[in-house]
RNA sequence: GGGGGCGUAGCUCAAUUGGUUAGAGCAUCGGAUUGUCGAUCCGAAGGUUGCGGGUUCGAUCCCCGUCGCCCUCGCCA
């Protein structure tokens, strides 16, 4: 058998390993624990792994041995000698490279919830590569070990089965996507992790130069800038699997450093991109997970997921969709209804179906959620139940008179049975509040269906927003996303209404990526910079090199960004990146397996010019407890 | 930065209204055991109840503070 590694690794060290008592020979593997099969039976191979379990039964011995592949059984029996007193001293987690014949197991003692069940290693030779101390939990055991003792102890994490999967089935993932990538001509380029501030957007990391005293670098949010200095360089198409970083705080799904497949091409408008990464998704599905995604993913407009779901990402696989009833709750004798319709509000409802039967305590929870999310209130109306069939129930039914009450009904699509939930405000806040319930009511009510893999481009994005602080226009994307060409015009007059060649790809809910058609024209780009209140001399000092290289030949490009890790998460139906990333950081943003970040030497910081102040009394400089939760 | 949950043996969890020496399973150690596979049986060892303070005759339990982890809102162009 060919030689897994290529290369023999010479590991024998004959006087160390008999001083140790270890048994003496020179064995190289030459198959994996989860690879062995019937066909091999008779063969003589050598495994090399972690003892995952062991019973003696003080004749025969059975040892688990488990590498990345799977578990073996391996069997030490009393007549090998000393082979056998090494085995039968073996304990979990201790490394072990065993050698022998593989046979097939006795009749009665197949076991058939491994794939290797039905083999097992009669061992000849053995060596105790290395004894492990009791590990802090059993990879192969069955109880929820708490996350951080998980992240403490993550090479003891990793060696479980799910997270095995998780790294191998990650690295199955980045290898099709540089191999697709390469079949549709694109370069895999490095971009500096060093980079420039660029003070837009979310908190960076900052890196001190000890070269140049008093000035940092910059991790970079993106490549974005830098990908696109790469198509005026005449690329073409350029990818990386590259590491971003944002100091924000973070989430079941946000780490402060998060890796993206990042793409960019020349000569290309959004259908090019959409259809390129459309593709890609769907030979991910196809071969990873043997799902044969449709050809094409649903088109959305921004403003149809808003009005629908009311959220920019809509999880499609339910639907309680929103309804807007302004024209009817508008005519109404309801203060609230009426009073939002005439100041320029809308009245939005969702129906809930089967939500009748929710307690006054449910709904009241709704109603708390609503205004978490910035509701002034919740108004809800039973239909049919206690108030009869065709009528409707609730404290607000009676200002509503027969007639809306129908047309409401009629608006909404409910039955009774259901309820109606509704929120009378800015056109914003509807959006928000529903869209949220609607998410919330979907998960208690068991609406979604897990089996699904809703995938969606949503679309037209406004190319601008108001600032609620600033009460300046602000780009929602950045502001080098080119507007729509038949919005250009409209820049000037009506910005809000502009909207951006930009894209968001959507499964489940979840916001998998986005990316845009760049400005590659420096007057459009201009313009874009005053209508920020960007001055030139500030967008020169921000983004020179950029506008520079847009001066000097920049060709249409555009591109897009996946999040690996929400991607692989979402594969794997994990609850967190956490599950996906070899080596996450906690919420605090810390490491706990090597307890970055940490203090540094005082002549680490004046080699950096760097002066620590201003931090917590109790807290001097390079003083903190050294392990979590021990108080030492 | 705000809100919430959790913190007891190496791990997962118990511990009556605040009451005697804080228990169990797994892991570890010793012994038994020749077909197990979450092996089984007998025995042993293992604790600053995260840390600090307070209330009390008495605190794992109640109160205050603090540290850590998780969830969530803000935040994340």
């Amino acid at each position: 058998m060919k030689s897994i590694f290529g290369r023999a690794v010479r590991v024998f060290y004959p006087g160390l390993w008999r001083d140790r008592g270890l048994i003496k020979g020179y064995m190289k593997r030459d198959s994996y624990c989860g690879q062995v099969t019937r066909e091999q039976i008779g063969k003589n191979m050598t495994l090399c792994g972690w003892v995952a379990s062991y019973r003696d039964h003080g004749g025969v011995v059975f040892v688990d041995v488990r590498d990345r592949t799977g578990i073996c059984q391996v069997v030490f029996r009393p007549e090998t000698g000393e082979v056998y007193d090494l085995g039968r001293g073996l304990r979990n987690e201790d490394v072990v490279i065993v050698s022998g014949e593989l046979v097939k197991r006795q009749e009665g003692a197949i076991n058939p919830r491994i794939s290797t069940g039905e083999v097992e290693l009669i061992a000849a030779r053995a060596t105790l590569c290395n004894k492990a101390d009791p590990v802090p939990f059993l990879p192969g055991g069955h109880e929820t070990v708490s996350e951080d003792i998980r992240l403490k102890h993550r090479y003891v994490d990793l060696r479980r089965r799910p997270m095995t999967e998780a790294l191998m089935f990650r690295h199955r993932v980045t290898k099709l996507m540089r191999d697709y990538c390469d079949e549709h001509g694109f370069l895999e380029i490095e971009t500096p992790i060093l980079y420039k501030s660029t003070p837009e957007g979310a908190r960076e990391f900052l890196v001190p130069s000890r070269l140049s005293p008093g000035d940092f670098y910059a991790l970079p949010q993106s490549p974005q800038l830098f990908k696109q200095v790469l198509m005026v360089a005449g690329m073409d198409r350029y990818m990386q699997i590259a590491r971003c970083f944002r100091d924000e705080a973070l989430r079941s799904d946000r780490q402060p450093e998060f890796t993206q497949l990042d793409l960019e091409m020349s000569f290309v408008d959004r259908e090019d991109v959409i259809g390129l990464v459309t593709g890609l998704i769907r030979r991910l599905w196809h071969e990873l997970l043997h799902v044969d995604l449709p050809e094409a993913f649903p088109l959305m407009s921004w403003r149809e997921a808003m009005d629908r779901f009311g959220v920019d990402k809509p999880d499609t696989r339910f639907a309680m969709e929103l309804c807007d009833v302004s024209a009817i709750a508008g005519q109404s004798e309801f203060g609230v209804f009426k009073d939002a319709v005439a100041a320029g509000g809308c009245v939005k409802t969702i129906c809930v179906p089967g939500g009748a039967t929710l307690s006054r305590k449910q709904i009241d929870e709704l109603t708390v959620e609503a205004k978490q999310f910035g509701a002034r209130g919740l108004a809800w109306i039973k239909l049919g139940g206690d108030a009869g069939a065709g009528q409707m129930g609730g404290p607000i039914a009676k200002f509503l008179s027969p007639a809306i009450q129908q047309q409401l009904r009629h608006a909404a699509g409910g039955a009774d049975g259901d309820l109606l939930l509704a929120v009378a405000d800015k056109q914003e806040v509807g959006w928000r509040v529903l869209g949220e319930l609607r998410l919330k009511l979907g998960h208690q009510l068991n609406l979604i269906n897990d089996n699904l893999w809703n995938f969606l481009w949503v679309i037209d994005f406004p190319g601008f927003e108001r600032d609620e602080a600033t009460g300046k226009i602000a780009a929602r994307h950045h502001p080098f996303t080119a507007p729509l060409d038949e919005d250009l015009p409209r820049l000037e007059s009506d910005p809000l209404a502009v909207r951006a060649k930009a894209y968001d790809l959507v499964l489940n809910g979840v916001e998998i990526g986005g990316g845009s058609i760049r400005i590659h024209q420096r007057e459009v780009q201009s313009r874009i910079f005053s209508l920020l209140g960007i001055s030139q001399a500030d967008a020169e000092k921000k983004f020179a090199f950029l506008l520079d290289a847009l001066r000097f030949g920049a060709p249409p490009h555009g591109g897009i960004a996946l999040g690996m890790d929400r991607l692989i998460m979402l594969m794997l139906r994990r609850q967190s990146i956490r599950e996906v990333i070899a080596f996450p950081k906690t919420q605090s943003g810390t490491d706990l397996m090597t307890q970055a970040p940490s203090p540094v030497e005082a002549s680490q910081l004046s080699d950096l010019h760097l002066a620590v102040v201003g931090l917590p009394a109790s807290g001097a400089a390079g003083i903190k407890p050294s392990v979590p939760g021990s108080g030492a």
